[in-house]
DNA sequence: TATGAATGAGTCTTCATTCAT
DNA sequence: GATGAATGAAGACTCATTCAT
């Protein structure tokens, strides 16, 4: 009766969103099955069906979550592209990145599992590649990757302190890194 | 007769060093008794007994964790004191880190753990806070957050990659961020 | 091909039918998921995984001891409606409770277990409440609560003295209990 | 210097006392080494050098017990001797004891051990039966059983009803039941 | 195809008891 | 005589995974 519900991709959707939604609460070490059914408010058995194990479910998830991190990319290209001054129109965009806690946690969980467990180490290149590779439209691939690990270093800030950097900052310190030496 | 058994002090610092040992190996959610008491050829028992819960030992080996890490602000704090030039004294030191990837991973792994354990944040802080004081006796505090936001960057970039940012960028980097816009 | 193991409702009552065999033996307090599950022939698995946890387990047994009870008390009732003489066939039918040693143990067991666990003083009063219920068909309440303390007196010593009261005291007892001071 | 602390009897009679507190709070089989020791204010070793195992802790403080109830049952035979009349003054004196809840508590967890471990049955036995030895100086012994099992049933029944029957009611029914049938 | 009952390995933790000091 | 460090057995409980239906 419930067309919705009854749909395969739909399932597995709802099953790789409830694990996004979990991970920045328990840590991907965290996750288990019925956590992840009952948040998906699927029956226990649809978490081992749709996925091989519960490895293979949280490696999905988390490259749901880099799929979700290159359209943000995308975004940001666009941004970039069209925005006036570089350096203001990053600061901004890092402003925007920092209102969404969970997508943080979900990415330092990552970086984390990653240190442990190579097969993620790809994924969690993703982002910083990709940024790196943006960045590299605008500066040289040295400079670009510095620019990539301090916005790294900037989230990663965050996400611990109370009170982020000011943007304003942020825009100086990037003016600063991305202007060639007099 | 067997002295080294029965001292307690030696025993604690056996189980932390355990802890530490299997942090990068396991993540810190990967730690169990049976895995510290194994590597650190004490019997199961010993883990609860000198720690009130794993919860327990996990912290306490954080904690022991950022102790290191305050002995190694220290010496970067002599270092800079003592150091020609701001800027390539800081990229060496922190290509000195570089090498000790277990110490950076552990770091991670707390930065992660933080995340979803409150309990975890201020113990998260201290590295970052006792950088940024540091530098903040060469540069204004603003730009001696975004300078350890840069660093942490540096570090976890290098975490992920093969190639960790060329010393001379760093420095070069550093030299831009700290010198204040003509 | 098997049948009887995939049936829930009878695995959940071999469980508690364990419980209440093991109970008189080794008391509440010396109920293990082991101990229960080896008695009722199921895997180790299977107590945990049909109850909460061992209180509940134990709570549930407890429960259905009391139904046991409830059911115990109507036959009382309509022995008592029917028979001819109210002290007698009160003392008959305390004779045969006492015939049913485990099923005392089990009382006594709820009544020391509802001394220091409050959840299961309800199910302690049931009996007491119960059988007062039903005496105050016959006499005042006051009266009626004064012969079920009796009647659990008598059960009491039962347990611990070799010999019960006889019979025949017990009716003669119950008469002076019941009978208007002239 | 503290000469009571290093007496060895007061070390014993700390943990009996102890060991008696706690049994109202958690049960006989509730008592650890450990609780003992902490409520008794001495070194976890002690439980055990003084007691040959807990199981022999907790006889020898039930046996403290018993005896206590043996010095109960002298004050009784006092005050039933100088008494005026019988039924009332035992109605007095059991009010007196539902004042003691902490005893009524432990007495009960002795009925209920002493169904699962028969060497405390004795130990069990001696309040009913030194009661029953008590009125038998005044009654026949088969009435005096009686009224003892009716004085452990309003015992009981004070353990787990919020009210307790009242003396009146008490004095009445225990004057019925010592009165010879006219 | 989909489910949820079922299981047993493995987890943390408690604790009686031993024994070196 | 006394202590408390030490240990390993055992307990409650969780959970990935399997599999009958």
């Amino acid at each position: 009766m419930n067309g919705a519900r009854r749909n395969p991709e739909e399932r597995r959707r709802r099953i790789i969103q409830a694990a996004l939604e979990l991970i920045p609460e328990v840590g991907v070490g965290g996750l288990t099955h019925r956590l992840v059914a009952a948040r998906a408010d699927v029956p226990l058995g649809a978490t081992t069906y749709y996925f091989t194990s519960l490895d293979d479910l949280a490696h999905t998830a988390l490259t749901a979550a880099a799929e979700l991190t290159a359209e943000g990319l995308r975004s940001w290209a666009e941004a970039l592209r069209t925005g006036p001054d570089l350096p203001a129109t990053l600061a901004t965009l890092i402003d925007d990145y920092l209102g969404d806690r969970s997508r943080m946690l979900i990415w330092n969980e990552l970086y984390a599992a990653a240190g442990h467990r190579p097969e993620l180490r790809p994924l969690a290149r993703e982002w910083s590649d990709g940024l790196t590779r943006l960045l590299a439209g605008y500066v040289d691939h040295q400079t670009a990757r510095a620019v990539a690990a301090f916005i790294d270093g900037i989230l990663l800030h965050a996400l611990i302190h109370d009170r982020p950097l000011a943007p304003g900052t942020v825009a100086g310190s990037l003016a600063a890194l991305m202007t060639p030496p007099r």
